[in-house]
DNA sequence: AGGCTATTTATACACTTGCACAACAAGGCC
DNA sequence: GGCCTTGTTGTGCAAGTGTATAAATAGCCT
């Protein structure tokens, strides 16, 4: 404990350990993100992403040109975690084509893709891609990849049902998939507690279902 | 025109007119949303807005008490704005349940409500939502108000096609049908240039009739 | 152990920000 | 026309911003 009256103890210079590089790029990017959904864009300061990363700001500046880049970066790293979330629930190889589209509804419903902080995170950053073209190129890739996904499952269960389908019906069938998910999930964000767990889900699968012109599945039909 | 060699003229004061409050109040508003929709939060400060108002920054303190609730001012003004135009596409009184709901989904999902800047506007503003209270209850009581009424439509649909359902399957199509056209309008908005003209509008109407398990209108049957 | 180097701290700087306040003048009122 | 209210301008200020750069030290290499 530094003694307060001692000059010498006040004039110390602060300890510090030397971290690899992607360790102290990592959690400079963590630190920024945690910023920006706390306090927004504005009250994201490299001092105050600094205070969070346990350095000092300047140190920043030896691992990122300037702040746009970090930003950018930390939307970019949002984004791939966002797309890599949704898309694990769809790895289930033995599963039927119509269980693993539910499942992969159901995942995109529910915690962790359900967060009021990654919300945030996307709003903000988004309110800002119509004027700045990278963050609007990182939020395109992402998202096509993302209805791509969509649009091979919708195939897959398409094809078990052995109904034809052409590649526009297709393509507006992942569209609207799409749209339901992202609507449901903004719904569940910003107002999580007016729905009881696995309502939204529910909704969810049963909006899928219908644009497909699926049957309800017989454990799911009621009476 | 002012001589720059003229101390006389360098001094002189900036000429103004005494505008109305509302008026005064007004331009304000519009200001710092254009500000906002530009520059997002960080850009929107007292003296970009005031230049783009035609008066200088000392002024807005006389209207406001400070920049947050002229933030906070801005948004609900935006909300209104925004579900005003929504629900204007309902008030066609003589038209069929079917016709009005295929109205009200065709006109969220064209401009003026498909819109970049909107779009950029809301995502700023919504994303502060999680932390300021006051944002959060402006968004709620106008996403509440736009639900309640496609809730209403889609009862008058239903009761038209004479079929029987609860509260809470009502309110399970209410808040299905709001997620598609949020989720449209996002596409819509961000990748407008990926659609072509009523496709979405089209891709909408198909998800909200299939949603409610409508047979297509026969004008819309193909063959 | 001792030196080297890259990581990290600390300080400086020019600039912007929101806010406070005094000076000013526009326009209604008599 | 002259005055008075108050809408409006202009200036000042302390706090905070991103960036630049010098000074220090942690930890590897020999």
């Amino acid at each position: 404990m530094p003694d307060a009256a001692d000059p010498a103890a006040m004039n110390a210079r602060r300890k510090f350990r030397r971290e690899g590089e992607e360790r102290r790029r990592q959690d400079l990017i963590e630190a920024t993100l945690d910023s920006v959904a706390e306090h927004g864009l504005q009250g994201a300061t490299l001092r105050t992403i600094a205070l969070r990363a346990g350095v000092t700001a300047g140190l920043i500046r030896h691992y990122f040109p300037g702040k746009e880049e970090l930003l950018q970066e930390a939307y970019t790293a949002l984004v791939g975690r966002m797309t890599e979330q949704a898309k694990a629930a769809l790895v289930m190889e033995d599963a039927s084509p119509r269980r693993r589209l539910a499942a992969f509804v159901t995942a995109n419903l529910n915690a962790p893709i359900i967060d009021t902080r990654v919300f945030s995170l996307w709003a903000t950053f988004i309110g800002r891609a119509g004027a700045d073209s990278t963050l609007a190129r990182a939020h395109r890739e992402g998202y096509l990849g993302f209805r791509n996904e969509v649009e091979a499952v919708v195939a897959e269960v398409l094809a078990a049902e052995r109904r034809k389908t052409d590649a526009g019906e297709l393509r507006h069938h992942a569209i609207a998939i799409n749209a339901i998910i992202d609507g449901l999930w903004i719904e569940g964000c910003l107002a999580g507690e007016m729905f009881s767990p696995g309502e939204l889900a529910a909704i969810g699968i049963k909006a899928v279902e219908a644009e497909l012109g699926l049957a309800p599945l017989e454990q799911f039909q009621e009476k």
